[in-house]
DNA sequence: TTGACATATGCCGATATGGGCATATGATGT
DNA sequence: ACATCATATGCCCATATCGGCATATGTCAA
């Protein structure tokens, strides 16, 4: 075994860069897109399409509607707003950022010495 | 070429199911936490602790600082705004969704027929 | 029914990825 | 200098995943 299980949900489905674009692309389509319309919006390979549609419609982050031989996909907000939700989870994380800085400034005028900063990115 | 450039970004980071799991059990922590306190909470060998960490710092997901012979790691929040913002694009598609369910409503009771219905899920 | 159009699937090869293990690197105390 | 603790890396294998191509499925029109 390996390889973890990435069990197919809905974060692992955003992880792919085309498929965000491909979100991306519907909600600026406004309402619904057919398949052709998304191909040529693109300009991918219809059967990459079809297949990047497939993954986020098993995880339901888009839906399908059937018009005549054409499939209607539209954007499913629902799993976006769990991404959204989970977050927002850490969002202390990134709103304590000022406090942080204050705390580090108080620091440096009471104790005198400065407090170690964090290495963020990687280091060549 | 194949499996496309999965970039090594956020996104693609935080994908894999024990790396979320990592970033709560930070969150969580409060402050920062020693890899060796990570090991302990999670009951993951070492190894596989500090290749997660890894991806985590390469992306900025979490940043480090060395105390002794331990390193520090804490949540950094910025990279997770990122994420969070960009679901709140597609807000529009999840808080319209009362509007929706209202138009569908509205149309049974004038025109009389019932909109079509949107598959969400894969069907068996 | 036949043909054209729209989309989904199956198969293939290339590759990145995660887990497991052993080991390297680094810091501390004696 | 040495032993020990803390963490990071390198190597290997098994596998999931992406892209490309050919082809199946489904729908409409004549």
């Amino acid at each position: 075994m390996a390889r973890a299980a990435t069990t197919l949900d809905t974060f692992n489905a955003i992880a792919e860069p085309k498929r965000r674009e491909m979100l991306t692309a519907l909600a600026a389509g406004g309402g619904e897109l057919a398949v052709n319309t998304i191909v040529q919006t693109l300009g991918w390979p219809q059967p990459q399409v079809s297949k990047h549609l497939a993954v986020l419609r098993q995880v339901g982050l888009v839906s399908v509607r059937r018009q005549g031989r054409e499939r209607m996909y539209r954007v499913n907000g629902e799993q976006l707003r769990t991404v959204h939700d989970w977050a927002k989870t850490f969002e202390q994380f990134w709103s304590d950022q000022l406090d942080r800085i204050k705390q580090r400034a108080e620091a440096m005028a009471s104790g005198g010495h400065i407090p170690p900063t964090f290495e963020t990115k990687e280091k060549p």
